[in-house]
DNA sequence: CCGGTTTTGTAGCAGACACTACATAGCATC
DNA sequence: GATGCTATGTAGTGTCTGCTACAAAACCGG
């Protein structure tokens, strides 16, 4: 029972990268069994269903993803709200995690349809995600200020997913800006 | 030449019914083909591939969407940022819409990806949702809070998508309250 | 070396998919 | 009424999908 289990768990990483390269929606078994250097007939040898294995393959994909996230900002370190977003932003913006964002992208679409696994591979991801974020934030009372943290970041992403990258980056600006929006009715100075 | 024009036009809007109740994933041209009450044969008579059918529908669907955000916020209304924010995240929010954020999440998807036409619509839809909010700002100059503006609303309906809506009414309410981030390192005073 | 369990290959199933070839029905114009 | 174009039905094609039946190989304790 050890040498199926090794194999098995090779074989998810292999998959995973296999995941991040070409998305969900364009796998396959078989596919997926190239990648892994088995056959297709083994992988539902070592697992009982394409969901499992599609389960446990997005687990991979996930803790690679929050090791790589501990990595940029250490756990322990706490900021304030706009150094944190900054950090976070310029974070998930570097290009090795541009195929997680993709999948996490395609996960939420997903969970957003109510399908399983992805709903509650999403929802326990995005839950993980809130905890780091109240854990790296130096405030009191982080609930608020987490969420606000990850939306925009989670907004930015999408932003830059259809193309407008630009337009991710000005939100971010204009979120760690000091007097983020100007006081309504009241216009700059600044001609 | 107007038979064929009318109804085509007529399977598109039953097409796009069928797009926001099953997502484009699930969908097929039998199964599109049936919710427009014709056959395959006859949509691949009206269009010269699955691509184009699917690009004519989501341009319906974003017509309708924008129609929909019209007449909750309607052109010529000009508001401040956080005034803004929460009508147009209580308009989203409402269930008649939430097909068609799901289908834009997938939308987002595809074009982060880079596969076509996905890419180009979700880039224009989106530059639409720009040049929207930058009409209903009231500021001088609407650019980053737009911005801004765009990223949370975004960013809440990803974070709802994965099964944290009250994540995403916490970031909203964050956003509106005055001083949305408490000053760095600067703790408040309330317990 | 033998017998039973674990691991793997071969071949295929039944269904879905986008798309096509071919023929026909309806209709309009001359 | 012949001719030609538009619109539609029938019946497929080849390919891919997840998954399975069956059997052979490999291994391991006795």
């Amino acid at each position: 029972m050890k040498i199926r289990d090794a194999r098995r768990d090779a074989a998810i990483d292999r998959m995973a990268d296999h995941l991040l390269a070409v998305g969900l929606a364009g796998t396959s078994l078989r596919a997926l069994a190239a990648a892994a250097g088995t056959s297709d007939r083994m992988l539902l040898y070592y697992f009982t269903d394409k969901d499992a294995l599609l389960a446990a393959t997005l687990e991979r994909v996930a803790a690679r993803l929050t090791a790589m996230l501990d990595a940029a900002l250490p756990p322990g370190m706490r900021l304030g709200f706009a150094p944190l977003l900054t950090a976070l932003w310029s974070a998930v913006g570097m290009p090795a995690l541009r195929p997680y964002m993709q999948l996490w992208l395609e996960l939420a679409t997903g969970a957003a349809r109510g399908r399983e696994p992805d709903r509650t591979l999403a929802t326990g991801i995005m839950a993980g995600f809130v905890a780091w974020a109240g854990d790296h934030l130096d405030t009191t009372d982080p609930a608020r200020p987490a969420a606000l943290l990850l939306a925009i970041v989670e907004g930015g992403l999408f932003l830059d997913a259809v193309g407008h990258r630009s337009l991710a980056e000005a939100a971010v600006a204009a979120a760690v800006a000091p007097a983020l929006p100007p006081a309504p009715h009241a216009h700059t100075s600044e001609p």
